[in-house]
DNA sequence: GAATTTCACGAAAACGGTTTCGTGTTGATA
DNA sequence: TATCAACACGAAACCGTTTTCGTGAAATTC
């Protein structure tokens, strides 16, 4: 086991002191072409790299950045992870990923562990039951102590920072209209409480049916729990109700559905269309396959990555709040009539 | 913007020293009862937490682990990352996530940066480019600096070290058993290069061919470069090839080749049975649902994490390596007869 | 009352780097 | 030859902890 070689075991071996082993390694002016050399070729001989926490300490920079999601195991949020990692990587940051698993308190001590000098910045989205409980203290004391703090999708107003969000408003609006526009008159909504981007998508939906002189009619919108699949109420939903297409706010709802109406004989897209949100694998591979608003999870990331690390780097903290918008897209797919 | 507070600034304000407020606030009993008892007033109030990075420095124990996985956009990977840090956290630790992309370089990369004090310990599975080049000489050199490591799933020969993986082939064989029993004659086998759980499924499905008494036919098995689909070779294949059942090594080949037949006319089960590999929401979401092999993904993440973070709090290093074999299971759904 | 413990705390080293500042040597300049 | 800048390097502080060891005062013992 060779134990890793440290500044102090160069300078003992080649008779110098540690202070010219550090800045020969930088290549300083200071020191000569000669013990520059040496000390570089020992260095490289012996594949010195130095100790990240040491240099952590010092210079009070991690170079990690925290990222804080509800659950990984959810196509959306681990395309935004994909897109902080590369971002993150270019940049030479490492990314530490904590799930609060939709739970407040584990988003308050995940919260409290990496802020105690373990990242230099925080990316997040907001667990649900944080959105229900409207309780966002853990998130103002960080911010307080100065830490960068960017939300992505599942954001709030009541926290001052960055944010990156798509235009669930409008996504959900675009695809109501494409319903519309393809001569849909009973448009359904399946949606999920609490949560923010549900809020604003059944926001589009709502907006979208009254400029087009179409009535809200409470009895088409089935509001669940959460994204856990309540199978009854969906069979029942449909059972009572008639309608020609669904808009749903996530994948899962969608396809669930989907089968729900396929069993109980309907044609999709011919009786009834689909559009769902989120497209992954699920819309993709789905038969037939789900006309989805995608959400670009990817860039969402990446925008998210590059505003924290600038801010992070940025000496003059100017107290100035940016909310990155990104467009939603309309894939269609077999589940609706082109 | 209120700073965090340091043992230094305690010190100073209650008139101690820093090693008395250090003990203090781990309740030595070298202190006094008042003393303590001030001292630990005050930094509840100023709400003191100790900073992780000069922790960990002094200890040489940062309470991190490393995971590097080749994909995350991918379900099997985030089960066993939410399995690994599911049972990090409860153990104290948090979960540094590396992607290395399916690329040899960047696990590379990723694995030095990581090495280099940011982490007690390494959980990986190999990216593709890995196991073909057959290289291992970066996880070698982690290993011989001490550094324990848990490989999971992709593994190799290559490295002793710790290894947590399914039954790969006992899987695949009782698929193949499965589909045997209910008399299927013409068993088709989609797998993929260089990968070794890819080989050792390969293997079973041959052996229990053979075990039953049937030939191998090279014709029934379709090789595909990775996993992104080569959507025309399984046509072809489709095309040239009657088969009445198809094992495939992952839930995307098995998805997609159900889509191929289902357009060609046939019917699933009971033209052509399907079975899959890793229970996704693919499987439990097709149309016809898929019967897939069952890799248990978030056991597998928290076995890993325990034989890591064992090993890590293990002062004596036993030079004693273990393969932790999880048995997989079969879901039958609706793409099989039961 | 002197010697010895016990108590309660502080000084300082250590972890592994970075960085500022000081200093001895050299060669050039006046 | 005295002066001085340039050069090349080292000493030491520092980041925020932990931990060992030392020590003065009080309490106990003889």
């Amino acid at each position: 086991m060779k134990r890793k070689i440290t500044l102090k075991h160069i300078a003992r071996e080649l008779d110098v002191s540690i202070s010219t082993v550090s800045k020969a390694l930088k290549n300083s002016e200071e020191i000569s072409r000669d013990t520059k050399e040496r000390i570089q070729a020992f260095a490289k001989l012996y594949n010195y790299k130095p100790n990240n926490i040491a240099v952590s300490l010092k210079n009070k920079r991690t170079k990690n950045i925290g990222v804080i999601i509800p659950n990984i195991v959810h196509h959306f949020f681990t395309t935004v992870v994909r897109g902080i990692e590369k971002y993150a990587n270019a940049r030479g940051y490492n990314v530490i990923v904590c799930l609060s698993d939709e739970s407040f308190d584990k988003e308050v001590i995940n919260m409290e562990m990496l802020a105690n000098g373990s990242i230099d910045g925080f990316i997040m989205s907001l667990s649900t039951e944080t959105q229900a409980k409207n309780d966002y203290n853990h998130i103002k004391e960080v911010t307080s102590q100065g830490i960068p703090l960017v939300m992505f999708d599942r954001v709030t107003d009541e926290v001052e920072c960055d944010k990156v969000i798509i235009n669930d408003k409008d996504g959900a609006y675009e695809a109501v209209k494409k319903l519309i526009d393809a001569g849909r008159k009973r448009i359904a909504l399946i949606n999920t409480e609490n949560l923010s981007v549900s809020k604003a998508r059944t926001e589009g939906y709502c907006q979208a049916l009254q400029d087009n002189g179409m009535p809200i009619d409470e009895n088409l919108i089935l509001t669940l729990p959460f994204e856990s699949i309540d199978e009854e109420a969906i069979q029942e939903f449909f059972n009572n109700t008639s309608v020609d297409a669904v808009l749903c706010v996530n994948e899962i709802f969608a396809i669930y559905s989907m089968r729900v109406v396929q069993k109980k004989g309907f044609n999709i897209p011919a009786d009834i269309s689909f559009i769902g949100f989120t497209d992954g694998p699920l819309s993709r591979y789905a038969n037939p396959s789900l006309s989805s608003v995608a959400q670009h999870g990817e860039s969402m990331g990446a925008i998210a990555a590059q505003l924290l690390i600038d801010k992070v780097e940025n000496e003059e903290d100017e107290e100035v709040f940016r909310t990155e918008i990104i467009e939603s897209t309309l894939i269609e797919r077999e589940s609706t009539i082109r």
